[in-house]
DNA sequence: GCAATCACG
DNA sequence: ACGTACGTGATTGCT
């Protein structure tokens, strides 16, 4: 047999009934995973499948529940145990890698329905593994269905139903308009069975002929009237029960062969479920020691021999026994901080502030207490000492506070490895504290006189834009007020409103735009909000922060965002405009000093190259590989039309779509994004998951791990947990969702260049070139470098970047240098 | 202190 | 039927 396509809802629900329950240690049902995939090996070594596809159910409503809103209605949920062993058994084909079909809109026997086509159109034979008779009218000279029954299997083929039905497959649908289907609340013609049924269309073959004869047919009295006062019924019913067969999934047949198994994970995963059976069957050893153990105080002792050190009001102690604190002092910074002694610190980037114009480096850092507890939980936001004791059930007082300190670090010590958090901590993020103190002090130039003279002009436009306004509303108002503006522009001007917030109408720009032709004050509006954000934000804004040594020195967070990006703050030098003309120019006053240039590296679609290798997909792959460019690829790829004839129009919406689906995508947005139909948007993501069919299969895949594992990892182990993802509230849900397919790519592209900044700041110092990385914006690096040294500093800023870390892909960065930010881009 | 808005990747 | 892309920070108005 070619083709096995598998009614994952169906077997599973014969699994579960026919095993008596079966759980693992931590209570994890798993008879319903044992028996599907007893099943599962069972039908592979009967039909010897070439390729392998397992259809799944949605809780989502379906077209037919659109045309029928009774539909399916009043059915009870699977049983709370088995809906639970659902995603384990997904998450353990995909491992295999067998394809997993689910699709919102369609049930599995759509899928069934779809496949079945497919293979007959590829001359293929095809069997449908399923429990219940639905499928029956699928059945054609290559397509069979093998029945699941509690006792054994029947292959049904068309000759088996005409013996057992007296009918051709196909007619069970005509079947099944007549009798209808009570488990799936399809109403059929009330008071018609399937003896009834089966011999009307023995009869008269179809339902169409048969009302075409209703009257003059050989009827009982009762039949006749029940099929003429239920005709509507009838062939509502028909349509309900007919299977559709153009289920948007792919139609070539090569995606269903069995690819790229994760044997490791697949291993890790079947002992954790403590089903051996399983792992014997896939020929697989256990993983030992999965067993999780809740990290106790008793375990402190089995911590290293760590030196502690604490800051408490810019004082730094230190102590290797608790009753025994040591202030440190010029005289004794050197020897302490930079002996071989393995450290715990307490916040380590605030102890390099703290020294760093001390001449004192710190040697052996092992383990940072805050840096571990942003690790074990980005959603932490609160990083005290009292706070972190209490979370992890450690009493704390002031007089013991180094006891208590001693005893968090043994706990989350413990907590670090077990969760496999220990190289991000090692190799990231302590290494990267010191690099991030350096670019604070080094801090960047501000033309501070630049900016005074951007300002003034601004303001004289903003004067002039304010007046208009004035006169085109026949009134003064607060034009920065949303309320007192949304009155004046729909209640005395009564422009349309679209849309409302909750405490008005909204004014923001996607409604000013829509706004723009309808008044004249419209665009004024618009540019008095431009003007005013960079007057304010950044001319102000940034002017209050310039430092005596006439430089912005921000702080940047690292313990703040939820991917482990670094953030910036006091000034945020991670937002100065550049997407307009006018603002740019705020980037030509962040300048190099004097007899300097900045050299500026920036990462070329590194989130996209990210997504390429962990997804493992070969043409976007080879897209990079061969140097292309990707959105003109993409547009070429999803519209079907040669590279030579994408527009710039086409591309522009490609590019579109390659950010959407880094986010998680939404038909709805896409098309507000790019200003095409809803229906249209849905078409380009349709088109783009089917061509680049391993993202479509690495996004579902992170989906059903993150509700597994309740998390989501990135290529170097930073871990994110996802509660979202369980919510019972579908939008909550879906967010989670994106989260989980949006984190380990963001996330990935945030470990690299953090890597990059480790490397740019360890090579420069090596090179003795006069040299100092001190920005970053997420996927930028800047230097800034003596003019003598630029060239050197450009090569080696590029070559850290882009060899920070091996992908299957080339990592590419863009690098220029010049006087100012404005130049560099 | 929150809501609305808008700046960036 | 309903809401609608991920991650940030700063400013302003207003309760």
């Amino acid at each position: 047999m070619n083709l096995l396509v598998i009614d994952g809802n169906s077997i599973a629900n014969r699994a579960y009934y026919g095993i008596r329950p079966l759980s693992n240690k931590k209570g994890v049902f798993t008879h319903a995973i044992m028996g599907f995939f007893n099943i599962y090996f069972k039908l592979v070594k009967q039909f010897e499948p070439e390729y392998i596809a397992v259809a799944f159910d949605l809780r989502a409503p379906t077209f037919r529940t659109a045309k029928y809103a009774e539909y399916k209605a009043g059915r009870k949920g699977m049983p709370e145990d088995l809906a639970m062993q659902m995603p384990y058994i997904k998450e353990i084909l995909k491992l295999m890698g067998v394809s997993v079909l689910e699709k919102e809109g369609f049930e599995a026997d759509d899928i069934l329905g779809t496949l079945a086509r497919v293979s007959e159109e590829n001359g293929k034979t095809c069997v449908l593994a399923t429990g219940d008779r639905d499928s029956f009218q699928l059945i054609t000279d290559k397509v069979f269905v093998n029945l699941a029954k509690t006792s054994e299997d029947i292959l049904y083929t068309p000759e088996k139903i005409r013996e057992t039905y007296g009918l051709e497959p196909v007619q069970m649908i005509e079947v099944k308009a007549l009798m209808g289907d009570p488990s799936d609340n399809i109403p059929g013609v009330p008071g018609i069975g399937e003896k009834t049924a089966l011999s009307l269309i023995q009869k008269y073959e179809s339902i169409d002929n048969l009302y075409n004869n209703v009257h003059s047919a050989k009827l009982t009295d009762s039949v006749r009237k029940k099929l003429i006062d239920n005709k509507d019924l009838c062939y509502i019913s028909r349509e309900l029960g007919t299977i559709c067969k153009e289920v948007p999934i792919s139609n070539s047949i090569n995606d269903y062969l069995i690819s790229g198994a994760d044997n490791d994970k697949l291993s890790a995963l079947l002992t954790e479920l403590e089903v051996f059976s399983l792992l014997k069957k896939l020929d697989l050893s256990a993983v030992k020691n999965t067993e999780v153990i809740e990290p106790t105080l008793s375990e402190m002792q089995l911590i290293p021999e760590f030196v502690f050190i604490f800051e408490q009001s810019e004082k730094i102690f230190f102590f290797k026994t608790e009753n025994d604190i040591t202030e440190l002092n010029d005289d004794n910074y050197n020897e302490i901080l930079s002996s071989d002694e393995e450290k715990c610190i307490f916040d380590v980037k605030s102890i390099w502030n703290t020294i760093y114009n001390k001449g004192v480096e710190i040697k052996n850092i092992a383990f940072d207490i805050v840096l571990a507890s942003y690790l074990l939980d980005v959603n932490r936001s609160v990083f005290t000492i009292e706070k972190l004791c209490s979370d992890n059930g450690i009493d704390y007082n002031e007089e013991s506070a180094a006891v208590s300190l001693k005893q968090l670090c043994g706990v989350l010590y413990s907590k670090i490895n077990k969760e496999n958090l220990a190289s991000v901590l090692t190799n990231i993020e302590i290494p990267l504290s010191e690099v991030l103190v350096s670019m604070e002090h080094e801090g960047i130039c501000l033309n501070a006189d630049g900016v005074r003279s951007f300002g003034a002009e601004l303001e004289a436009d903003i004067n002039r834009l304010e007046n208009n306004i004035y006169e085109l509303a026949e009134c003064q108002f607060n034009i920065a007020s949303p309320k007192q503006l949304g009155e004046v522009l729909f209640d005395k001007l009564c422009l349309p409103y679209s849309k409302k917030t909750k405490t008005g109408y909204s004014t923001n720009a996607e409604v000013l735009d829509f706004l723009m032709d309808k008044h004249e004050i419209i665009p004024l509006i618009s540019e008095y909000r431009t003007l005013t954000k960079l007057n304010s934000t950044y001319v102000s804004g940034l002017l209050k922060l310039v430092a005596s040594d006439g430089r912005l020195h921000t702080t940047f967070r690292q313990t703040e965002t939820r991917t482990g990006r670094i953030s910036s703050v006091e000034p945020n030098i991670q937002n100065i405009p550049v997407r307009t003309k006018r603002g740019r120019i705020m980037r030509s006053f962040f300048t190099a000093g004097n007899g300097k240039k900045l050299v500026d590296g920036d990462y070329s679609q590194i989130e996209l190259r990210v997504l390429a290798h962990i997804s493992n997909d070969e043409i976007m792959k080879n897209a990079f590989i061969n140097g292309d460019d990707i959105h003109t690829i993409t547009a070429s790829q999803v519209l079907g039309v040669p590279v030579e004839n994408i527009t710039a129009e086409m591309r522009s919406s490609a590019k579109a779509v390659n950010f959407g689906i880094v986010y998680g995508i939404g038909a709805f947005s896409l098309s507000k994004d790019i200003g095409v139909s809803v229906a249209e948007a849905d078409i380009y993501i349709k088109n783009y998951l089917k061509k680049y069919s391993s993202v479509d299969k690495y996004m579902q895949k992170t989906i059903t791990e993150a509700k597994i594992n309740g998390y989501v990892t990135t290529m170097f182990d930073r871990k994110r947990y996802i509660p979202e993802i369980k919510a019972v509230n579908k939008n909550i849900e879906a967010l989670g969702k994106r989260m989980a397919m949006n984190t380990p790519i963001q996330g990935t592209a945030a470990d690299i260049i953090k890597l990059a900044m480790i490397e740019v700041y360890n090579e420069l110092k090596k090179s003795g070139l006069n040299a100092r990385l001190i920005l970053q914006v997420h996927d930028e690096l800047i230097v800034e470098a003596d003019e003598k040294d630029t060239l050197a500093a450009q090569e080696l800023l590029k070559r850290s970047m882009e060899n920070a870390v091996k992908l299957s892909i080339p990592l590419t960065a863009d690098v220029k240098s010049g006087d100012n930010w404005f130049e560099t881009h």
